[in-house]
DNA sequence: CTATGATCGTTGCAATTGATACTAATCTAG
DNA sequence: CTAGATTAGTATCAATTGCAACGATCATAG
């Protein structure tokens, strides 16, 4: 007979894992910026490269257009943000991030990498890239997996 | 300058690969099984050992107290678990499987361990236990963070 | 005993998320 | 050109989830 032992169930374990890392994240940025997730996620894509559509960000963030449209009205309205039109698509507004969303980057980075060291104390560096690694296999996987379910 | 890559800020990798991975499991037992995830990790854990009370259903899920209420009344209502009042404590009931709820946890078992296999076919025996053991460390690390941040 | 506080499970409410529909603008066939 | 199909972004509605409050039972101190 076949036995599923929960506790030994991969999805399940990386679900709990993911759930619990994501809390830590989620409460720390609300205490400290009152950011959500999906608003620090635009934040800190827009730092690396201004001027990006909404639908270039859902692509980098991999949030679909919805969130990252709340997120954006949220940033927008908090000045941390700014929307310019894009003069090569009327639909659409490029953003990037204001001098204030700036200033908010340049605090949240450094923290951001803090809580980061401080959750993978326990991992080499070899074993930190070795999970990110089967982390991105595993996206794939699943990826391709849904693609195949028609 | 401290710069943050989205792309490599591992409690990022982490979430996008659970919420695939969640998608697809939970995609395939919603169309299986008209069960969803809490569901089914109730039928799971009650499987391993019946007459258990919702609490410990809850700490062997880790789940709260709510979602096992719901997830249960819903298992109840379809047969699928029995509640026995508890002898020793006149508040909790204790929750077994019915016979039916026997006979789809022994459908469900073995699909859910091909998904599994399927998801991680790219994954050798050695990378899916390390993956599992990294997994655990992370969970008690940031729930060490979270006792920490009291 | 009995009164206070804790625990089990449920319910109700608010916040977050996802799917769909919609407006405005752009692209593509013919 | 222009009609039809596609895309960007927003708004609306339903589903999921978490938190606080509640009734009922239990445990403990005096």
């Amino acid at each position: 007979m076949t036995t599923l032992q929960l506790d030994a169930f991969l999805p399940y374990r990386l679900s709990i894992a993911s759930n619990r890392v994501s809390g830590v994240i989620a409460t720390a940025y609300q205490a400290l910026f009152g950011l959500k997730i999906p608003e620090w996620r635009l934040v800190c894509v827009l730092a690396e490269g201004g001027g990006m559509s909404q639908q270039a960000l859902g692509v980098a963030t991999r949030m679909d257009k919805v969130m990252v449209s709340r997120a954006a009205i949220a940033l927008v309205d908090r000045d941390l943000v700014v929307r310019e039109p894009n003069p090569a698509d009327q639909r659409s507004h490029l953003l990037s991030l204001s001098e204030l969303g700036q200033q908010l980057y340049d605090q949240i980075a450094p923290k951001a990498l803090e809580i980061e060291r401080e959750l993978f104390a326990g991992f080499s560096d070899a074993e930190r890239k070795e999970l990110m690694e089967m982390l991105l296999r595993l996206e794939s996987a699943a990826e391709r997996y849904e693609a195949e379910q028609t």
